[in-house]
DNA sequence: AATATTTATGGAAACGTTTCCACAATATAA
DNA sequence: TTATATTGTGGAAACGTTTCCATAAATATT
């Protein structure tokens, strides 16, 4: 049995489905009369507005994408919570989409994207895209330069590095080397390793860094290389909260005493913080760069003058056990 | 500047709309010559097929909804994770909400359902909903009886949990408490107690059970209950991830000896794992369940007969360090 | 050669909205 | 009283697909 439409509402109560179209959308300038009569209607009939005329009609979907490379990673399921509700709020709802690290999945979202299937993304994407595949369509990113008029929220990298990096030689470390996955050149993370790399040369000490493109779950390789290379750092910045976790955990399975021996920074390192040691961490605040997605999502979809393309957020520093 | 349509692929090359449809569906009453026409016209004008009409006139979305009380926790992560790969497969999408532990927001996600936003959804909810909200709906839940004809994917919760409790007795415990979060009568996860209380009755021992509705983060004060009735408590099963993190966190810092003093069994303990100490646990097979959870949306979707109502799959037992 | 079948194609109708234009009824101004 | 706004309403057209029916052309069957 078919389900009521407008039409169905309309000629239940006598009126056109303009009028019903109107009730709906609450537009002013109906009758008290007639707006009674309508919700009468469509309560008596169970009337449910079905989306798909809508969205023909309106050329619009009401739905928010994101994309990232993988959903089960903590910062990544924390950020999709976070735009979940901020994209409720404002009426969207929210597609998710993994790219696994493949670029041909990526495209696959641009397509979805062309067939409207959303009316913008959030794209946290490691690859190299043409800029001309992104053309009239609304997206932003986390952390990369995607082209030319791709809004950007990120954190501010350089300071809150030089931070994490100048405390760790505040509390007395000689020897702090750089542990990452090196990002892309147009990733603002790539400024970390250059902020580490700054505050080290002002102190006269030696950089160490390892920053490397690994796959998920070879982090323990990455590890290894840095003490195979050095036996006597006492200190570590750690540029991702995988990597962190990693370590902590290779640490705390090889009895290596932290921070006695060595003191480890963060940047992300805030997950898993249920365990017995919180990591003195660069928190980002990824709620509220939730809410900037979402704004700025919304501000492309319609067209707004003026959109800023650079939205920087502080990070919090806070202090754990993992330093003295 | 209007997106070129069906309408304008088929007056470049000289054929119907039909036809640029039927080589679009991969029609095979189509000549191979026609075939290329239409998709060098399609090439040429960059044609993208609208969504927004196929659902339309298909009355499908080819949208998956998965509510989750929350978004950012490790099983609806995975979960969430898992579903999403799979429903790609199948040619979905994923739509993610999370209902914040609110029955408003899960009633609202029906009325989505109904408006035809997404053609089935898996319900992973707490609370009790009218039988009849979810008429004609294609629902799938996990672990919870939602109403007849809706299918539910869960674990084998009792005979896991016999296994967990038998495995503490074996390994010497002698005063074993259950400690939960209370779920639902119409849940599954209710079998965990009654598992726990058979196997203590058989090996007559005392029941200690602390098993109360909490909100997320008071899990602190369920501990503190339990250990505020018993000393001497030296084996836990414990029934939830948070929890089990939640307490092994406590134990940690309050110098609880694990396993010499307190041994610990969990159900979904296997996350966090990347800490020091590896959970004995029983652990949940998220892929096969998820993969399970869209097949059976899919048949519902289709309306296929004889669609299996229970769909229990065994947890594995992973031996970690919280037992001796 | 006549007829029946198969194959390929065109295009109208349908899907359920919104929106625009037309118009009637009423209120306001002259 | 007449002219002019204002308000509320009806309904056609448009959005971009799929699908069904009709039909033409090609092929097979008698």
């Amino acid at each position: 049995m078919r389900n009521p439409t407008i039409k169905d509402v309309a000629e239940r109560c006598g009126v056109g489905i303009g009028t019903v179209s109107r009730v709906l959308n609450n537009s002013p300038q109906i009758s008290e009369e007639t707006r009674a009569k309508v919700l009468k209607a469509i309560e008596e009939l169970n009337y449910v507005p079905n989306v798909a005329g809508k969205r023909l009609s309106q050329n619009r979907s009401y739905v928010l994408a994101v994309v990232v490379p993988v959903i089960a990673h903590p910062f990544f399921a924390k950020l999709i919570g976070e735009l979940e509700l901020e994209a409720d709020k404002h009426g969207y709802s929210l597609l998710v989409v993994s790219s696994q690290h493949r670029i041909e999945k990526e495209k696959e979202i641009l397509q979805r994207l062309k067939e409207k299937q959303a009316d913008g993304a959030l794209f946290v994407t490691h690859y190299e895209h043409d800029e001309s595949e992104f053309k009239n369509l609304a997206i932003v990113t986390i952390d990369r330069h995607l082209g030319e008029g791709i809004p950007i929220v990120t954190t501010d990298n350089y300071e809150a590095t030089r931070k994490g990096v100048e405390y760790l030689i505040e509390r007395g470390a000689k020897r702090i080397s750089f542990l990452g996955t090196k990002p892309s050149q147009a990733s603002e993370v790539a400024l970390r390793e250059k902020a580490y790399r700054d505050v080290i040369r002002e102190h006269d000490m030696e950089e160490i860094v390892v920053n490397r493109e690994i796959k998920h779950g070879e982090e323990g390789a990455l590890i290894d290389e840095l003490f195979g290379t050095d036996k006597t750092i006492d200190g570590i910045f750690v540029s991702g909260c995988i990597l962190a976790n990693v370590l902590k955990k290779k640490f705390e399975k090889e009895g290596c005493k932290v921070p006695e021996e060595i003191q480890i920074v963060s940047y992300d390192g805030e997950f898993f913080r249920t365990s017995n040691k919180n990591m003195t961490t660069l928190k980002q605040p990824i709620k509220l760069m939730a809410e900037k997605c979402v704004e700025l999502l919304i501000k492309l979809i319609n067209k707004e003058e003026n959109i800023p393309m650079m939205n920087k957020f502080e990070c919090q520093f806070v202090i754990g056990d993992t330093t003295k």
